[in-house]
This record gives structure tokens, C-alpha cells and sequence, in this order.
DNA sequence: ACCTGAACACCGTTCAAGT
DNA sequence: ACCTGAACACCGTTCAAGT
């Protein structure tokens, strides 16, 4: 309509900030394989050598992309009254919803830490679950090894449970979360009874299970091996 | 030289077997981010038509390479007169080895399993770890939570730690694991000291610890919170 | 049934040139 | 200092045509 042609807001000047929020908007609308230097120089409304001015390229992106989105999940200081236990799960519930809330993070999340353990991502993660391992009781010996395998484990559901709903927006669509563990059950009914004795016993719990509540008794599972560990503790 | 020009081997004729395991050699020499239609081509003395016409796609390539070395991985039966305890271990150091001897595979079964958990890597790994999660003693109610638990911290493990091979083959060169964790660890002690008091001191467990020990480790925790859902147990 | 290879519709990244 | 946009060197995938 008229002269102006350019729909975009156009307010704002271009800068990292902004090249990152509408990264991550993209990411959230339209998948991870459809954030493209195209894409995002026709939602900024420039073209790449500004976007490359700001950011040193797409891996770099990518990570400021999941910094601030794990920045956001972990921020959330768990309850004064909450005991070591509950902390840990709320904190641990908090990146699952997240990874619910950006279904290209958890893919991000591994990469991330295997890519660069020395980035930011990493240390907010360790930071906010090694607190509470601390609290915990366990000896300082233990601190790596325990918020390691409870970071291994969180990370690890996350991205299993995510791809799912990451699924639906890229692959084959108007697929549920049911309807695809019900197509992911049947397949493990289909398997060979020898081979695959324990599994095809599995099948029911595959289809049959929450989501969410699967990842907490796990976390639960994680923590009970921990609190295993510390000296003067008897189990709950 | 002369009349004969190709330098591949060519007496064994082009079949999906063929192209795998060109895949597998490509990722394990080369890297991930090597492995390309274009040098497929070329390895085998084809064009891309005669590829696609025994896989799908890159997608299905990969997924086929990814299962052909799980598969090997987990082939090692445990010894006869190995504990449930003592098994797991083993099949878990062995996924371990197989993501340090093809540093692709963490970052591939973390893929696959999230997008095709009806796929044929899943089974095979829980079938592994879950038949001794079953010989543990764990009622079957808790079957497919604990086998998931130890899969996932798996999985999660092998990805960080495999990924510092990865990036000496791909990113910057001649940079040692020792000298990376040691990178890592300088990272950590600079944190601000209030915001990541924890990770501050934990920097240098992560300089010292044995990737190997530190796994088994891991392992051992995520056994011992199983374990203390076996009604009759007593700990170890 | 199996293979060829040119062509298509994309990528991330660079860089001279502008303001 | 910040931005433009054409150009480069790639991708995965398709498809008419061959044998």
C-alpha cells in the first residue's frame, strides 16, 4: 500500500539484543532448521553483513539464543521454605518446561555443553542444581559427579520428551504427543520376542506414561543415588 | 596412473551396506559436518541418483550408521558370571567407548532417539540395560523409569564427553582433552564469585577428573538410586 | 533394476562499497 | 561505526535419460 512497502516495525534499531530475540522467535515458530541468515534478514529487514556485524556467525547465535533461554528457566530462585529436595526439582522442572516451551533447546542444550563447557550455558545449569547438591549434605568430594549425573539426566529427558512436539511443527503434522507414543509403542509390541523380550514387557509403560511426571520420578531416582551418599542421611 | 584414472576400489559393486559404511569411515575420519553427498560421491565413484537410490535420504543415512554401531556396541554379551550390577556397567562403558572410538555417534543417538524412538537404535539400547535393570531385582512397575534414567544419563555423558575429540578433528587443532579441560577449568575460576560460588569450587574437580572414572562414577549413582527401590536390598 | 549427472532451490559467509 | 547487497563456495535432492 503506497510508499511504504516494508511491513516490518522498523522503530527499533538493529543491534545484538534484537538479532537474538528474533532468533529465538524463529526458533520457536517456525523450527530450527527454518532459522536461515534469509530468514532472519527478512524479519530484521536488512541484509546479512548487519547481521554478521553483530554476531560472528550462526553457531554463535545459536548459543546466545540458548544462553538467554536457560538464563530465563534458571532464574527462578526456588521457594525460601522449599528443603534441598524440592529445590532441585523445581529447578530441574523449570528446564523441562522450558525445553516444553522451545522445543529446538534441548538439541541446543547438548550441543552447547559438549561444544563449549567453558560458554555460559554450562555454568548457569551447574550453578543452579550444585547449590542444592551442596545443601544436600553431600561431601565436597561428591559435587562434581552428583550435579553432573543429575545435569546428564535432566538434559537427556529433555531432549527426548521435546523432539516430539518439535516433530509436529516440522515433520509430519497434526500428530499428537498420544497418537505418537501410541505409534511408538505398537512398534515395540512388533518386535522380535527373543531378542526384545524386556522392551516388548515395556511397551504398556511407553504408551501409558506422563510426560512429566515420568521426568520427575526420575530426578527422584537420580537424587535417592545421591542421597545415598551423603554420611549421616537416612532415606526419606 | 595411465588408462586406469579411478583410484577406488571397484570390484565390490554399490548397495546400501556399501554406503553405510563409506558413512561411517567419512564420519569417523572426516567429522560430521564432512560428511556430504558431494564426498560420498566421490568416495564410491558415483553420482548422488545412484545414492539415493538405495537410501532415502540424509536423514535415513545417518540413522542407518548410527544403528550399525550401537548395534556393535551392544553385541558384547556380559560374562556369565557377571552381577546384574557388573553388567550394566559394561554395557554402559561400552556405549561409552563406542562415542570415544566415533565421536559423531553422541550427538547422532541423542538425534535419533529423540526423533524416531520407534527407530531401531532405541530398542537396542534399552533392551540391553533393561534386561539388567530386571535381573536387579526392580518390580516391573519401575522397570521403564530406571532403564530410561540410565539411559539418559548415558547418552548425556558419552555427548559431552565425546565432543572434545570431535572438535580437534573439527574446530581448533592440536588442543589435547588435557589442555581442554584445563581451558575449561581457568573459564570457571573466573566466574563472578557471588553468581557461581558452586561452580567456582568445583573448577577443580573439572581440571583433575578421569572422563572414564567420572562415567562409572555417574553410573554407580544412578545404580544406587535403583537399587533403593529393590524391596529386598540392602546397599552395597 | 540400477545408475548417470546436470540442474534446482537452497545454504552460511565474505567483502567491496556505501553512509 | 554501522549497514548494503551482490557474489562465492557450497549444500541436499530431483529427474530425465541411459543401460
Amino acid at each position: 500500500m503506497g510508499a511504504m512497502t516494508k511491513r516490518t516495525a522498523r522503530a527499533e534499531p538493529l543491534s545484538r539484543e534484537r538479532i537474538v530475540r528474533t532468533a529465538v522467535e524463529l526458533l520457536d515458530t517456525a523450527g530450527a532448521r527454518k532459522l536461515t541468515f534469509r530468514a532472519l534478514t527478512e524479519r530484521l529487514a536488512t541484509g546479512p553483513g548487519a547481521i554478521y556485524w553483530h554476531v560472528a556467525n550462526k553457531d554463535e547465535l545459536l548459543a546466545a539464543a540458548t544462553d538467554t533461554v536457560v538464563a530465563d528457566a534458571v532464574s527462578v530462585e526456588p521457594g525460601a521454605g522449599d528443603s534441598p529436595r524440592e529445590a532441585i526439582r523445581s529447578v530441574a522442572l523449570g528446564l523441562y518446561e522450558a525445553t516444553e516451551a522451545h522445543p529446538w533447546l534441548a538439541a541446543q542444550l547438548a550441543e552447547q555443553f559438549a561444544r563449549r563447557p567453558w560458554g555460559s550455558v554450562a555454568p548457569r545449569v551447574f550453578e543452579a542444581l550444585g547449590r542444592q547438591v551442596r545443601a544436600l549434605g553431600v561431601p565436597e568430594s561428591g559435587w562434581f559427579t552428583a550435579t553432573s549425573a543429575l545435569m546428564h539426566y535432566v538434559f537427556g529427558v529433555a531432549g527426548q520428551n521435546a523432539a516430539n512436539t518439535d516433530m509436529a511443527a516440522d515433520l509430519p503434522e497434526g500428530e499428537t504427543r498420544t497418537e505418537f507414543l501410541e505409534a511408538a509403542s505398537r512398534a515395540w509390541e512388533a518386535l522380535d520376542p527373543e531378542a526384545y523380550a524386556f522392551t516388548r514387557a515395556v511397551a504398556g509403560q511407553l504408551r501409558d506414561h506422563d510426560d512429566r511426571q515420568q521426568f520427575l520420578a526420575g530426578v527422584d531416582l537420580v537424587l535417592a543415588g545421591i542421597e545415598a551418599s551423603v554420611p549421616g542421611a537416612a532415606s526419606a
